[in-house]
DNA sequence: AATTTATGTCAGCCATATTGACATATTCTC
DNA sequence: GAGAATATGTCAATATGGCTGACATAAATT
């Protein structure tokens, strides 16, 4: 789906610099690897969905909302936004899409009426699914590729990549979603 | 910058329905952890650059575009559009910014006149490693906090993610990245 | 000379994000 | 109970960054 053509000639190709012995505080060496996998790899990694998602004339943002909504049954919508981290103005387009064709539902809050609770139906479950065994797929590959160790080592330097204020709030979402009974209203 | 709120009260909360063995072939039960801690680590990575980005009135296109510029010193527009994805329409908008205010510029190619190579200017160099900067911090901390091996598990991890495909093209294009002669015209 | 290639550009469209203002219902607080 | 705060929704305008299609130009290739 999207190939990359390397004929670059680049003008001038000479050795190194300097080794750059990464001197411990200050300003080191840039990581492109790491900068230059995270972009590759994370494009590869979204690029799955879409097809699937374009035939219903869905984009990322409703992938995005599903996914949360499914993996977390009643959530709020300002704690959606939170995740997110867009515009409630932004949400109400995609929200309105998703519940008119019938994705999810909101149901009133029990204790407090003025919440929007938010919830997939079945077909909005079977969506959500569909999208997350795609990217199982690929991620269940490549962790096979690798050695044993692999999904704990991945699963650490991506917590370490998170802002550490929100790091332990994203650890208890995630843990807090493998917890919850599934359940549609 | 984006503080989540996980005030969500699950209407359920009862035990897993089953612990899934995963039977290998068949459909497994979805890679929840990973696939969301890529989304909320890659939201960071891409998140800080974006602060300065903005005081430029430029956007992530933006950063793409001089990223790569920088990393491959005479690239073609052709290439450019491979490896980012785009279309040529989409490029021609952000490129033209970014050549206006100085920050790239384009010469003829010397076999091939036809070509516009791409080349930073000493302030798109210096914007681009500013960016970089910003990123590699957080890989630096984050690399840190975890054991020795955690850079080459990162590197192989976000590797095996990548289409099979391409992999072998991008590897060769990081690598040449590194090794290119940094020149600006 | 004719064709292909590399690039640019015009025009219009779409998806997704933003800000700001305002409306409604509900809950909380004094 | 009145007033403030909260949760959500909505209207309007705007920006960004993608897209398609059509067309133009210059240079290389055949």
């Amino acid at each position: 789906m999207a190939d990359i053509n390397l004929k670059v000639r680049a003008a001038g190709f000479a050795d190194r610099p300097g080794s750059a012995t990464p001197g411990p505080g200050d300003a080191r060496e840039p990581s492109w690897d790491i900068i230059e996998l995270l972009f590759f790899a994370y494009r590869d990694f979204v690029g799955d969905p879409d097809v699937v998602l374009s035939k219903l004339a869905f984009g990322r943002a409703h992938h995005r909302v599903l996914h949360f909504v499914n993996r977390n049954p009643g959530i709020k919508v300002a704690d959606l936004l939170g995740i997110l981290n867009i515009t409630k103005q932004s949400l109400g387009r995609v929200l309105k899409q998703l519940i008119d064709e019938g994705y999810v539902l909101q149901k009133e809050g029990a204790q407090d009426r003025r919440q929007r609770l938010l919830y997939v139906t079945a077909k909005g479950e079977a969506l959500a699914s569909k999208l997350a065994s795609l990217q199982t797929q690929r991620i269940t590959r490549a962790l096979a590729e690798l050695g044993p160790g692999a999904h704990e080592a991945a699963r650490r330097f991506l917590i370490a990549m998170i802002d550490a204020e929100n790091r332990d709030d994203v650890v208890r979402l995630i843990a807090r979603g493998d917890h919850v009974r599934k359940q549609r209203a």
